[in-house]
DNA sequence: CCCATAATGATCGGAAGT
DNA sequence: ACTTCCGATCATTATGGG
């Protein structure tokens, strides 16, 4: 009963933006599903709206933009930016820019042109005023015409007050990957604003929708709740850490158990800005994360297996103060099958290996000679069920796939970037061991971007970030995909080879922003964090993955826990964070 | 020196069985 | 409720050949 009064007003709204009858119902056709999400339905509008359903080849799509007003400088450029077939996303591209240019028409307020200014001063405005003492009298001089306008509309200042942020966002990207633009208007119109809170409103709906759906769920399935324990297991249990089940922490894309509101909230304390997020990975010894979060504020992890992601296991532990309203996913998203992210090996996958998903990517690959002995065994017992189920269970040891005739083989570097969510060939102009060692040690970069998305509605103009033990820089490239410039990144990491291609890839983006390099934690004592603080505005975000060496389950010689030679460099994640937020608390008075 | 290869288990959570 | 079993895991080191 519910659903149908959801989707009913659903389908008003979609007439309300002015799509017809017809295209929604094909809409809700082509998006699938029993009940699918309003934001999907969404989605498949624009890309009918936007795309003629023949129109396949590259030039139709080019006229078809050029049809509805984009200019075709713009549209080849975007393409060229976002790939042919990422329609939605060169839409969503061409539409920012579009805005920005109705802007120029239409405003004629003197905002400002301070985006590129280098005026420190204002460089964290919006740092400063979301600090905790006054959550509810969010920036007042930024009550342009348009907040009144959408709070006499009746939207609540706060949701008003975001989107109208967001939405200024957006524009600024647009101007910012779009030079020849002129810079006079980079604020969103009311209309698109009003969309805005829309989206955000279904949105949120969505997320009470599953957490219903979730809670009947769980009532009618699950059997009757367990007695009450006792007071020793109660005792022990309170040091200890479980891990969730499915690993989904506080809810994945494309999943039930989605949930808004954190079971055990932020301490006071710990809440930002500045942000942090730390990483390491789920499967330590026992009291490992106890102990980790009991000296973050005692905020509990959030355990995600990027599975939820791509089509690679990844179990981690993530400790941030970051909200988790409103996360979205960067686009394209990977494949969520083997097989999908690597069509190539279809041909060759033989029916009795069932995998869909790949192990975790690890630092080492099997030898060729494995290859070789798999090959020879299979061109004899084909057929022999034992035999295959240790080509198997060798398969998931080494995480092979298969490339050609009983040709089991481990993946490519440029295979892993694709699975971790990083661009072609990230790792380049290294050896191909030390690609595979930088690749094993690092984050998924859609996992680790969907908890940073909320990020975005927050600085529009970009953030400020201490990165440590940054590899090859997982976190940035997060960021990066998000569209959320970075304007500043001081960077700690000991590897030389990762420093060379976090360098690199700074460079090849055209990154704007200033880049600072610092080998080891060790250097980073409070008097530079200070300067830097000083001569920066502060630190936006800091975020981090300390060493897992001796945590990691693959170690057999030193899995020593956290107060190993490398793990125990994590006392220096949290001796940085601490001097950051006492620094930017004595500033902020 | 660099690279590829092989050898090196334990711990943990969860499934399955009793 | 208890036991047993099963599978996964951001790795380190020695060695031999180039």
């Amino acid at each position: 009963m519910r659903n149908v009064v959801h989707m009913d007003e659903t389908v008003a709204k979609f007439i309300e933006m002015g799509f017809s009858i017809e295209m929604i119902g094909r809409a809700v056709e082509e998006t699938g599903g029993e009940n699918p999400e309003p934001l999907m339905i969404l989605e498949t509008l624009f890309k009918i709206s936007t795309s003629s359903e023949a129109s396949s080849s590259k030039s139709k799509v080019i006229d078809e933009l050029i049809g509805m007003g984009f200019s075709e400088e713009l549209v080849i450029k975007a393409i060229q930016e976002h790939g042919e077939e990422n329609l939605e996303e060169i839409t969503n591209v061409l539409l920012s820019y579009a805005e920005a240019e109705k802007m120029h028409e239409t405003e004629n307020e003197d905002i400002n042109n301070n985006y590129f200014s280098d005026d420190n001063d204002d460089v964290n405005i919006f740092s400063g005023l979301s600090s905790s003492d006054e959550e509810n009298e969010l920036h007042s001089f930024h009550e342009d015409g348009r907040l009144q306008d959408l709070i006499k509309m009746g939207y609540p200042r706060k949701e008003a007050s975001i989107a109208l942020e967001r939405c200024d966002a957006i524009s600024v990207l647009a101007t910012y990957s779009c030079i020849s633009s002129n810079f006079s208007g980079e604020i969103a119109s009311l209309a698109e604003v009003v969309d805005f809170i829309f989206a955000a409103q279904m949105a949120r709906q969505l997320d009470e929708f599953w957490a219903a759906s979730d809670e009947q769920e769980r009532r009618i399935n699950e059997p009757p709740p367990r007695r009450r324990r006792l007071n020793t297991d109660i005792a022990s249990d309170d040091e200890l850490i479980r891990l969730p089940n499915p690993m989904i922490g506080f809810g994945v894309p494309k999943e039930p158990g989605l949930i808004t509101d954190r079971p055990v909230p932020i301490p006071n304390i710990a809440l930002g800005p500045p942000y942090f997020y730390y990483e390491n990975v789920a499967m330590t010894p026992k009291g490992v994360w106890a102990t980790m979060s009991s000296h973050l504020y005692d905020i509990k992890p959030e355990f995600v297996d990027s599975l939820y992601f791509c089509a690679a296991a990844r179990k981690r532990g993530y400790i941030h103060n970051l909200p988790i309203k409103n996360r979205f996913e960067i686009q394209p998203t990977p494949h969520y099958t083997i097989q999908e992210e690597f069509p190539l090996t279809k041909k060759w996958w033989p029916a009795w290996d069932k995998r869909t998903k790949l192990n975790c990517v690890l630092t080492c690959i099997a030898s060729a000679q494995l290859t070789n002995k798999i090959r020879k065994r299979l061109e004899k017992h084909e057929r022999d069920p034992a035999v295959q189920k240790d080509i198997v269970d060798q398969c998931k040891k080494w995480n092979l796939v298969w490339v050609g005739k009983n040709k089991a083989a481990p993946l490519e570097p440029y295979e892993m970037e694709r699975l971790l969510g990083f661009p072609n060939n990230h790792t380049r102009g290294i050896s191909r061991k030390d690609r595979y060692k930088s690749l094993g040690n690092s984050f998924q970069v859609d996992t680790v971007a969907y908890h940073l998305s909320v990020l975005k509605p927050l600085y529009p103009k970009g953030i400020n970030v201490l990165s440590l033990f940054t590899g090859i820089g997982g976190g940035e490239v997060a960021l990066h995909r998000l569209q959320i410039p970075m304007k500043l990144v001081v960077s700690v990491e000991i590897s030389e080879v990762n420093r060379n291609i976090f360098r690199s890839f700074w460079e090849q983006t055209n990154q704007r922003g200033d880049l600072i390099e610092f080998r080891d934690v060790e250097e980073l004592d409070d008097h530079k964090i200070e300067g830097l603080m000083d001569q920066y505005g502060g630190f936006d975000l800091v975020i981090g993955g300390s060493p897992c060496n001796n945590l990691a389950g693959a170690n057999r010689v030193s899995r020593t826990g956290l107060e190993g030679d490398q793990s125990s460099l994590f006392y220096d994640y949290c001796r940085i964070l601490e001097a950051v937020r006492s620094k930017a608390s004595r500033m902020r008075r």
